[in-house]
DNA sequence: TCCAACTCCTGAAACGCATCAAGGGGGCTC
DNA sequence: GAGCCCCCTTGATGCGTTTCAGGAGTTGGA
């Protein structure tokens, strides 16, 4: 297409009558330079529409500028929330992010691993999912990579890797006392795979607070998804009738519940009440609002990426702590006399 | 972090009592090696643990095998969805993707644009924002690159960029033809950024439409999100309580409508009707199902992306047509009467 | 006047890989 | 047994940049 070729270094050397060496300089904003040469270079450059070739510049010895980010389900907003958030705070830094979803595939995530190994990130940050994902985390580990495990935690193989992410159990302990504060007793947990860290950890506070007030747990567990919290609701009402809340895995499964609830002719908020976990936005929204388990992943993010590059400019895991506390947001599907909306 | 090096293709070579050349071949997958060769250098990088270096290959050659993605909202689930196909597609045909979101900032998305092109990336598809995006522009075709533009046009400039999106104006024929057929016509347009072509795009069936059959169109444009077709909703009970149904500029407003009509008592799918434009997930989810044009995002995402492709292993725009048809799924929320569910 | 110190710039040597023309060895034909 | 071809492998070269050890020119002090 049209275009001969890129121009390199060399051409705005010649056309800026100085050196490669001093062009390079000027690329790399060293002080180095005097003021008038580096306008010179700088007024070249614009010319010629350079543009730096940065696989040149990694191959001589500086970074790539790229940072990795591996999740497992992109199409959660949940988790496209954290990426975006991640992506943004790396761009202000100056590195570009390499996003790959591997869609809860073992296999695509250790091939995805590799392929950013071969791109040379400077760091990683992953959300695993579950399965047999060794392969990838070891490489990492040989690579002696940066990275960040976070929202998950997988242990097989890699369990090294620092992992970072919200204080589940704490959510689950607020939620239950939420609902025993307003005498709420019959509390049922719904959905989370039941074989992920995850859900235990969700699932922890729950089990304990209830266990503390010798009250009886009903766990239902279940794919993470609207429809599974859609379909749950006929199941609950069916089986334990006298059930009157739900803590759900996440907010889709509230959601969904919603759903579930308005075709059986129940009123979330009003016979029936539910928490979810995570903020997403919609929560808020939702009518009646949803109370939720706040994760602000946002928030979140940013921490996560600058975690990692600290990481990445020292050399050490460094100091923040491992998890982030989460907080209740009662809203109205949660409470038993609302009085207001909003 | 303890590592020594990084292991080359010198390394391998060495352990594998071949030259490097055989070693590089034996990367490229090349039929010119002997088996038996090709089963020991691969054992000889196992051993090693080698992972190549991609920026040298870059350098002396062969691509980056590294595609771009632009995207003005990635916390939008619409541009997620496209993102996330967009990105499996790439991955299948052994691309990486590197994504950024410029969050409606044309500053930040020039910039980006730069750093992609830094990084030599094959190809870049790019939802614009709106704005002086022309530097970016103006630097993509200057390095020839393949590029397509997708879901907005920006005209600005680099309207020479290929453009591919979805057959709105059809959408919106469709949309009010279905509000006709039922004899429902008192019906408004709500929500889009008036300045915009994507607005005027899916606006255009409707105002087309509703002219041919000599009605008053109404249209309310904002932003196009959730809570604006809830915050929109009293405004329009209360300034035009005639109408009764309503296209929405996105499913996020239709949905947000949803909550508006509810907290002001009236029921979406039975005294309302609704239509919304896109078709995210939660439309069929929700209560009841939300009638929308469905613009096939995962599939538009894979056509993105194979037309970029195309266009970057042929070094032509390529034959498909310009835009993607879309199909009206009618659901209970503009149904009249609505005997089943489902 | 000479040397030291400083400022700004330069030439050459990598970095790890792909490419290409050429080379070696074995089998086949005449 | 010479010539040829085919299959597989090799060494040399260069991609565009950074880096490093200086080099040229200028200033200031002794």
């Amino acid at each position: 297409m049209g275009v001969d070729k890129r121009p390199t270094i060399n051409d705005v050397a010649a056309r800026a009558a100085v050196s490669k060496s001093t062009v390079s300089l000027v690329l790399r904003d060293s002080p180095l330079v005097k003021e008038e040469t580096r306008a010179a270079v700088h007024a070249a450059m614009r010319a010629l529409g350079y543009v730096r070739n940065r696989a040149a510049a990694t191959l001589r010895g500086s970074g790539t500028g790229l940072v990795g980010l591996v999740i497992n389900d992109l199409r959660n907003p949940f988790f496209t929330e954290f990426a975006a958030s991640v992506q943004m705070t790396l761009a202000e830094r100056g590195f570009a992010t390499v996003i790959a979803n591997c869609d809860e595939n073992p296999e695509v995530q250790n091939r995805t691993i590799q392929t950013m190994l071969e791109h040379d990130v400077a760091g990683l940050v992953i959300s695993p999912c579950y399965g047999d994902v060794t392969i990838g985390f070891e490489a990492i580990l040989r690579a002696g990579l940066p990275a960040l495990q976070v929202l998950r935690r997988v242990t097989s193989g890699g369990g090294s890797l620092p992992f970072f992410s919200h204080d589940y159990a704490a959510g689950g302990h607020m939620a239950v006392r939420h609902f025993l504060d307003q005498g709420i007793e019959k509390i049922a947990f719904v959905g989370g795979i039941q074989e992920r860290d995850i859900t235990a950890e969700r699932m922890s506070g729950y089990l304990s607070e209830m266990q503390a007030h010798g009250l009886q747990p009903v766990v239902l567990p279940g794919p993470s998804t609207r429809s599974f919290g859609r379909m749950v609701v006929g199941r609950l009402l069916q089986d334990y009738p006298d059930i009157e809340a739900a803590i759900c895995f996440n907010d889709l499964v509230a959601l969904g519940m919603y759903a579930g609830l308005n075709e059986a002719g129940r009123a979330p908020g009003k016979d029936y009440f539910i928490i979810g976990f995570d903020d997403i936005e919609e929560a808020r929204l939702a009518h009646p609002p949803l109370s939720t388990v706040r994760c602000d992943v946002t928030h979140f993010g940013v921490l996560s990426a600058k975690r990692l590059l600290s990481m990445i400019e020292k050399d050490e895991p460094d100091d923040c702590p491992d998890t982030l506390p989460v907080t209740l947001m009662a809203r109205g599907s949660s409470r038993k006399c609302s009085t207001s909306s909003g």
